[in-house]
DNA sequence: TCCCCTTACTGGTCTGGACCAGATCAAGAC
DNA sequence: GTCTTGATCTGGTCCAGACCAGTAAGGGGA
């Protein structure tokens, strides 16, 4: 009646044709009948061999989707998902490490930097005046290939001057350290569940609405300064989160 | 361009239908026409109203359900939700003073509670064999009326005799403190998103498929003892996650 | 006043079509 | 060999119905 595996049992299905034929492509991934990447049948071949029309069909592999156990690429197909990437943030050492101590192969493309000025919002962040001279990144990182999210990135000028310079498709978290001296010592994570629309399916590749994972992290040193001020939203599917921290 | 306010910013709609509904409605629910817990029109005036057929009109309503910004009740309506609940797993002194500190009612109701034996993974969940005896109590709770998570809690006969003499309907983590001196001091949390089926949307009276998050929680005291095994399973609109660590 | 039963209403599920835009790939042109 | 072009396949969106099961409210009876 209760077993500790992680995921949750199968739904009963109870006559639905659609729960039905969740179930039924469910066991069959499960079955290694497809791999991880690999693409399901197209929807009009599942109709025929379902006998159902095919919203019953859709409705089935949208409920598959929301539980993260395939994705869809835009008018290709239905993939079956790889496994989710573990993310800890108490223990950030950064992306790319994290990736590949997983034995992923992560990879990351910046997308846009510029200097921005701080409205109240990022003014109250940073314990600045609004007006502030603030760098903006965005980037978006891959794991095999597959983008998994896009972030915002905000870094006061006055700690990190001239950071623009630099090249992003590499470690932030190193650069920060290693030129400007500025090492993390806490963070602050906020994290929901949101729907990925406008810039970031975009930027992602996905039909906007789609569920994500909204992260929110702000990282202070060890005089209390806000070091960085990073916001990413990761395909729901491509992340499980864990902590393990002392209880205050 | 870039805003640091929490929630994300609109789709573009781009002439999709039912992405115009969601926007009119978000800016319907954010402009105060509707508070958290009203109905909003049935789906069949949504459809006289916006000139759409119903399949459209529902596709809009899942897709701010997607985003938390809307619920259903079976049958009965689609409402506007209520704000989540801040949830630090860092932070757990129990549900109870977590969500009055917040300025909410909680409410706990027992579901089941019973002997049981240790399976293979709970063996290895609480260093012992399996067969050992353990005791697994199975709770529904609520805020404001609403029930938003089912719990199943595991804890160990040997650190616990008797357990099942208790209510639960009240503090699990008092009882243990106070009757049998365990006092946890450290925490494994894993969180993932996943769909609500069978036991579990039942439990909380919602249709199978509904996005959720499922979070296990390990907790050890200062002996490294594992105190309490708990996996939970969160309305996903209901909840906000919200952790502050340092960085190890 | 209270309870029960009827009834209208609500969302849940499903059908079987339609047209569109982008992805894909093979055949042909260079 | 490389590039272009076109046909085909894919999911994306939408329509207009249908029937079912559970909710909720109102009316009638005790």
């Amino acid at each position: 009646m209760f077993s500790g595996t992680i995921p949750a049992a199968a739904s009963p299905a109870d006559g639905v044709q659609y729960l039905e034929l969740r179930n039924a492509l469910a066991a069959r991934i499960a079955a290694g009948e497809w791999r991880p990447g690999d693409r399901l049948p197209s929807e009009r071949a599942l109709q025929v061999s379902g006998q159902a029309a095919r919203g019953t069909i859709r409705e089935g592999l949208a409920q598959l989707e929301a539980e993260g156990l395939i994705y869809r690429k835009d008018r290709s197909g239905w993939y079956v998902s790889p496994a989710p990437i573990v993310y800890d943030p108490t223990r950030w050492e950064g992306f790319i490490s994290y990736v590949e101590a997983q034995g992923r192969a992560p990879a990351t493309e910046t997308l846009d930097a510029m200097a921005i000025a701080a409205d109240a919002f990022l003014a109250g962040v940073f314990g600045r005046e609004a007006g502030a001279p603030l760098n903006l990144i965005r980037r978006r990182r891959y794991v095999d290939d597959r983008p998994v999210l896009v972030e915002y990135i905000v870094v006061d000028v006055a700690l990190a001057p001239d950071l623009l310079r630099f090249s992003f498709d590499q470690s932030l978290t190193g650069i920060l350290k290693s030129h400007y001296g500025l090492a993390v010592t806490r963070n602050k994570v906020e994290m929901q569940p949101c729907a990925l629309t406008g810039r970031e399916a975009e930027a992602l590749g996905i039909k906007p609405g789609l569920p994500g994972l909204n992260v929110v992290r702000t990282s202070y040193d060890a005089q209390g300064r806000v070091v960085e001020f990073d916001r990413e939203y990761w395909r729901h599917d491509a992340v499980k989160i864990s902590v393990e921290a002392r209880v205050r």
